[in-house]
DNA sequence: AGCCTTTGACCTTTT
DNA sequence: CAAAAGGTCAAAGGC
């Protein structure tokens, strides 16, 4: 603590940064709920799915993409987005439950206030780390894309303030395949900034359901001793036993001397870090050598990289000039989600307060807390539920989710000019359903919604591979929709000059 | 010597 | 207001 002081309780004057949306009429709508409490988790997603719309899932979803991803103007208002929304959020209207067919949103995982991005479980993380062809070919253009995307992620969480990384089950595969893809010291740092290839405990609690949890590589490949190396210096101050985790949570202080940022990590008793959670922003750029960390990076993949993306402007001078182009690409790819991220926490306060997001700030930060709280308490291994990602463009491989899907469906929604498409996961027995829709104002952004949760692990790879192209080809879904958002996206990130906005995906998990 | 981890206690926040 | 949980402090010890 001596080293920096955060100001206040980092929980009271730290808003949380937000990952915004857009702020879209729809969206508002779907916001606003009216009462000014503070929306619970459940709330949060009931608003956020509330319509009165009988389609309304179709068209929240749809709405909220195009608001996601219009404009990317928009974009750097997002997290901002976000804050109205959070007001007026309030939940109560709509509270109504969200009905999504069946399923209902409990876990919500959108970091609307704090920017937290939650892979569900079903999703694999390889799919995340992976893109197809990304991973295999680590080193080509793609392979860029996909360290980008890591990248990208954790730069987020940095540069939203907080950010929740949570790896399903499948993602120990993944993570492994990852790792194995970046043996060496330089791609170390990335393994290390990227712990998130872990699975996420609490997904892995309700996955261990799921049983993919036997996929489980072995925590060594992936297990970073230092679960915070990702480009700075963490001092861990304190450790806990957190309720709804079975996990013991670290608590780690970036060293620089007036950096508030913290991060949070939560490992599996296997020492594979099941969760990180970044407060905060640097304000300072990262240590360029690091004695320890392992090469971390090369800027490549700093992960703070990913903070100097999503700071951008709070840390635009930090900003890392010249990452290799990688880090400057993606940035420059994504400066969306980096502005709509970039609010942070802590880091920001002040910036964030300039932002003019503020005010909520310990709202939103409740506002988060909840959403996680409640991921985590709806984690049990009781059930799933219904989880939303909210993706930025660099993720959109996350649509690769390594299952197997049969198109069964599919359907236009009206205010949409791309069907959105229904499939089922070919596994025998297994009855998760995943409804795949384009944002109408962006067909890369596509919002998948999972209903039910796999009773099987995923699917081998077909093709086998190596350990690196392995893992990402095991993940990679057959999914045609998927590859196509893919393929698109990878076309993006090809020319690294679109620069998607920010793609949203919601994918909601439930069980039965 | 310096830095980091560990860990029990204390403080803050939430319910 | 009280209890519970989360988060932080700070001394002690290790590398």
């Amino acid at each position: 603590m001596a080293d920096n002081k955060p100001p206040p309780p980092p929980s009271s004057s730290k808003p949380p940064p937000s990952i915004t949306l857009p702020p879209r009429s729809s969206i508002e709508n779907l916001f606003t709920g009216g009462a000014g409490a503070s929306p619970g988790p459940m709330t949060l997603v009931s608003s956020f799915f509330a319509e009165n719309d009988p389609d309304n899932d179709c068209r929240s979803f749809s709405q909220l993409l195009a608001g996601a991803t219009s404009s990317p103007a928009a974009v750097p208002n997002v997290s901002r987005g976000f804050t109205g929304p959070a007001e007026s959020m309030g939940g109560g209207g709509g509270s109504g439950e969200f009905v999504f067919q069946q399923s209902r949103p409990a876990g919500l995982a959108v970091s609307q206030s704090q920017g937290m991005f939650t892979i569900p479980p079903g999703l694999s993380p390889a799919s995340l780390l992976d893109s197809p062809g990304f991973f295999s070919s680590s080193q080509g253009p793609f392979g860029t894309s996909h360290q980008q995307m890591l990248a990208q992620i954790t730069a987020q969480a940095q540069a939203q303030g907080q950010m929740q990384i949570q790896y399903p089950s499948l993602s120990a595969a993944s993570a492994s395949s990852f790792a194995q893809l970046h043996p060496h010291p330089s791609n170390a740092s990335l393994q290390q900034r990227i712990p998130p290839p872990q699975p996420d405990p609490k997904i892995m609690k309700e996955s261990s359901d799921i049983s993919l949890a036997d996929q489980r590589p072995q925590p060594s490949n992936f297990t970073v001793d230092k679960p915070t190396d990702d480009g700075y210096n963490w001092r861990k101050y304190g450790q806990k036993q957190v309720k709804g985790s079975e996990f013991p949570r670290s608590y780690y202080k970036c060293t620089h001397p007036n950096c508030p940022v913290k991060k949070k990590v939560e490992r599996s008793l296997d020492g594979q870090i099941t969760e990180i959670i970044y407060k905060g922003q640097h304000n300072h750029p990262p240590p360029s050598k690091r004695t320890k960390d392992t090469g971390n990076a090369n800027g490549t993949m700093n992960p703070h990289g990913s903070s100097e993306f999503g700071t951008e402007g709070q840390m635009g001078n930090l900003n890392r000039p010249k990452e290799g182009g990688h880090l400057q690409e993606s940035s420059q790819v994504t400066p969306e989600h980096v502005s709509g991220s970039s609010d942070s926490e802590e880091a920001g306060d002040a910036e964030t307060k300039a932002d003019g997001r503020d005010e909520d700030e310990p709202e939103s930060k409740r506002r988060n807390i909840e959403v996680q709280n409640a991921e985590q308490a709806s984690s049990h291994r009781t059930v799933t539920e219904p989880r939303i990602i909210v993706q930025t463009t660099s993720e959109v491989d996350l649509l690769d989710d390594g299952y197997r899907w049969r198109k069964y469906g599919q359907k236009v929604v009206k205010g949409n000019p791309y069907p959105r498409s229904y499939y089922k996961c070919t596994t025998p027995g297994c009855n998760v359903r995943k409804h795949v829709e384009r944002a109408a104002s962006d067909p890369k952004a596509v919002i998948t919604t999972y209903e039910g949760k796999h009773n099987h692990d995923v699917p081998a790879a077909k093709t086998s591979s190596h350990s690196t192209a392995s893992a990402a080809s095991q993940l990679r879904p057959q999914n045609p929709v998927v590859d196509r958002s893919m393929a698109d996206r990878r076309t993006e990130f090809g020319n690294n000059e679109q620069q998607p906005v920010a793609l949203l995906r919601f994918k909601e998990e439930q069980i039965t």
